[in-house]
DNA sequence: CCTCTTGTCACTAATATACTCACAAAACGG
DNA sequence: CCGTTTTGTGAGTATATTAGTGACAAGAGG
C-alpha cells in the first residue's frame, strides 16, 4: 500500500486520497448501540409518536448502563404515579418475576422509589432528579478516571518526534475536542473552513471569537450563505469562499463523502475531516510539525491561492 | 408483617424499625461494578501505586460502557506516547489479535487515534481531550432521556393522593438531589439534622443559604464539634444539638447502623436516611403529607424537643 | 529468498443476560 | 373460615455477548 505522505498534491477528495481505509464503512465496530452515540442524533422526521419516545428512552438507557429490563421499567413507571410488578410487567413486556429484581438495581441507582407495602409500589423518581442523578454519577466516573490517569502517564523515552505521522480520529464530538484545542494553542494564523453549518456550534463560535484578538483569523466556506454566517458569528475574522469546491467535485454523488472542516494552524498542525455519506459519522485526518507531509500539502494548497480569499467580501 | 405506619414512636433507630427490610444488606444488586459507584468512592488508605490507578481506570472505564480489552487497551496507551498492537498486547494482556477490535471501537468513541502505517501505531488522545469527550457523550445521552421522557409522562389518573405512603430509596447521590428538592421547596420551616460531617457538602450548604431567606431553619448534628461546622457555614441557621443521640445509642457497635441525615419540611413531608454499617450505602425513607405517619411521628418528635434546641448555643 | 511480523477471520470457551417455572406466603372475597 | 388469586423468591434453561485461541495470507526486512 503506498504511503500517503508521499503523495503529491490530490485533485480530488483530500481525505480519501489520503487516507483510503478511512473511506471503507465497514469497520467492525462493536455492532452497538454506542456506535450512534459518537454520530448526530438519529434524524427525526415530523414528530415523534409517544411509542418512539419510548422506546427511544428504553435505548437510551441501555447506552446509559442499564439493563433491557431496567430500562423498560423505568420507562414504564414514568409514565405511571406509581406501580405493581404486575402492572409494570403487563405493559413493559417484562417477566413479571423479573421486575423486582430490575426494580431493586434502579432502585440502588437512586432511579426509583419502592412502598415496601404488600404489594410492593414502586414510582419513578421525578425525571429532573433522574437526569441529575445520572449526570452526578457520570461526572464522578469521569472525574475518578482523570484522577487515576493523570497521575500516570508516560512509561517509554521511545517519543519520536517524527515528522511524518498522520494520524486518524473519528466521531464527531472527539473532532470538535481536538479542533478546540487546536485553536486554542494556536499563536499565529488560524486558516479553517467549514463544510457544513451544523460544524458552526456556539462552543466552536466562542473560541474562535477568543482566538480573534491574538492571531490572524482566516475562515472559509463552501457556500455563500454559510460564508455571511461566518461573518455574523465572528465579525473580526476575515471569511471567504473557499476554493476547495472540488471537494464535492464534478462528480459529487449523493452517496460522495462531503468535506467536514479543514483547520491549518501556524502553518504546522492541519486536521481535515470529512463525513460519511451513510452514517453521517465525521473521520479526520490529523498532522503535526513544519515538516509533517500533510502540513506541506496544506501550504502548498495555500501558496495556490485555495486556501485563501479568492473572492473576499467587503 | 406489621405495617411501619402504624408504629408508635420509636426508641432505637428509626429507619430500621420503620422499615426493616431496609436493613438486610442482602439485595440482589446486580453484582456489578455499577454498585460502589453510587456509594461512596472507594477508601483510599495512604498513597496510590501506579498499579492501583491503572486498575482504578480500568474499572471505571468499563463503568463508562467500555469493554474489558477496550479499557485495557486504553489504559495502556495512557503510558505510552505511542503504541503498536504488539507492544500493547503485551503490557496490558489483551490478545495482540484483538487489539485491533479494541482499538477501532476506541477511535470510533474518540478516545484514541490511529496511524495507519504499518505496523499501525496508536496513541491515547489528551487526557482532557479524553475526559471532555466522555463528559460530552454522556451529557448528550442524558439530555436525549430528557427530551424523549418529558414529553410523554402519566397514563392513569390512578393518582391515590393516599396519605400513607412511605417510599425507599437509596443511594446517596440520589439522596442528596431528593434533599436539595425538598429544601428548594419549602416554604415555612426546615429542620435537618445531620449525622455525619460528609453529608454537609458544598452543594447543601450553598441550597441551605439560599432557603434561610424565606424560611425558619433549623439544624441539628450529632456532636458540637459538627454543629460549629454547620453554624459557620450556615450563620442565619439555628443550629442544636440533636435530641436524637439514640440513634447511635447504647448498643452502639461499630457495625451499627449509623444516622444519615434527618429532613423534616414544612412539618409536611420528612426524609430520614441511614448509612449502612459495611458497604457506606446510604438508604433513606421518605414520606410526604400532613397526615402521613412517618410524617406525623416525626412531628412528635419535634413536640417532644427531640428535634429542636435542647441546648441552644448563643 | 527466507523469516519474522502484522493484520484479518473464523472459531471455542466463559460469562452475562434474557426468559421460564415451581412454590410458599400473603392477600382477598366470599 | 376456606378456597382462590396475587405476590415475592429461588432456581433453573436458553440465548446473546464477550473473553480468549489459532490458522493464515500479506507485508516488512534482512
Amino acid at each position: 500500500m503506498k504511503r500517503f505522505q508521499t503523495l503529491t498534491p490530490p485533485i480530488s477528495p483530500l481525505v480519501h486520497i489520503l487516507c483510503p481505509k478511512l473511506s471503507d464503512n465497514t469497520y467492525p465496530y462493536r455492532e452497538q448501540t454506542n456506535l450512534r452515540i459518537t454520530g448526530e442524533h438519529p434524524v427525526r422526521l415530523g414528530h415523534m409518536t409517544t411509542t418512539d419516545s419510548l422506546e427511544d428512552a428504553i435505548e437510551v438507557l441501555q447506552q446509559l448502563g442499564l439493563k433491557e429490563y431496567e430500562a423498560r421499567c423505568f420507562v414504564g413507571l414514568s409514565r405511571l404515579h406509581t406501580g405493581t410488578a404486575k402492572q409494570l410487567s403487563e405493559m413493559t413486556e417484562v417477566p413479571r418475576t423479573r421486575v423486582y429484581d430490575a426494580i431493586r438495581v434502579l432502585e440502588a441507582q437512586g432511579l426509583v422509589e419502592i412502598q415496601h407495602s404488600s404489594p410492593q409500589r414502586f414510582r419513578a423518581v421525578p425525571l429532573d432528579e433522574a437526569t441529575e442523578t445520572l449526570r452526578d454519577q457520570y461526572e464522578g466516573r469521569v472525574e475518578r478516571l482523570h484522577n487515576a490517569l493523570d497521575s500516570v502517564e508516560i512509561i517509554d523515552g521511545d517519543e519520536e518526534k517524527s515528522v511524518q505521522q498522520v494520524w486518524a480520529m473519528s466521531g464527531r464530538t472527539a473532532i470538535e475536542n481536538r479542533t478546540d484545542q487546536l485553536i486554542e494553542k494556536a499563536s499565529e494564523e488560524i486558516v479553517l473552513v467549514l463544510g457544513d453549518e451544523s460544524l458552526l456550534t456556539e462552543e466552536l463560535v466562542a473560541r474562535l471569537n477568543d482566538a480573534v484578538a491574538d492571531v490572524d483569523l482566516l475562515i472559509g466556506a463552501l457556500t455563500e450563505s454559510l460564508q455571511d454566517q461566518i461573518q455574523t458569528a465572528v465579525p473580526d475574522a476575515t471569511t471567504f469562499i473557499s476554493g476547495l469546491e472540488w471537494l464535492h467535485g464534478e462528480n459529487a454523488s449523493e452517496d460522495e463523502t462531503a468535506i467536514g472542516r479543514l483547520l491549518l494552524t501556524d502553518r504546522s498542525t492541519i486536521l481535515v475531516s470529512s463525513i460519511m455519506p451513510g452514517s453521517k459519522e465525521e473521520q479526520a485526518i490529523f498532522g503535526e510539525g513544519f515538516g509533517n507531509g500533510l502540513v506541506v500539502i496544506a501550504r502548498r494548497l495555500m501558496a495556490q491561492g485555495l486556501l485563501t480569499a479568492r473572492d473576499p467580501k467587503q
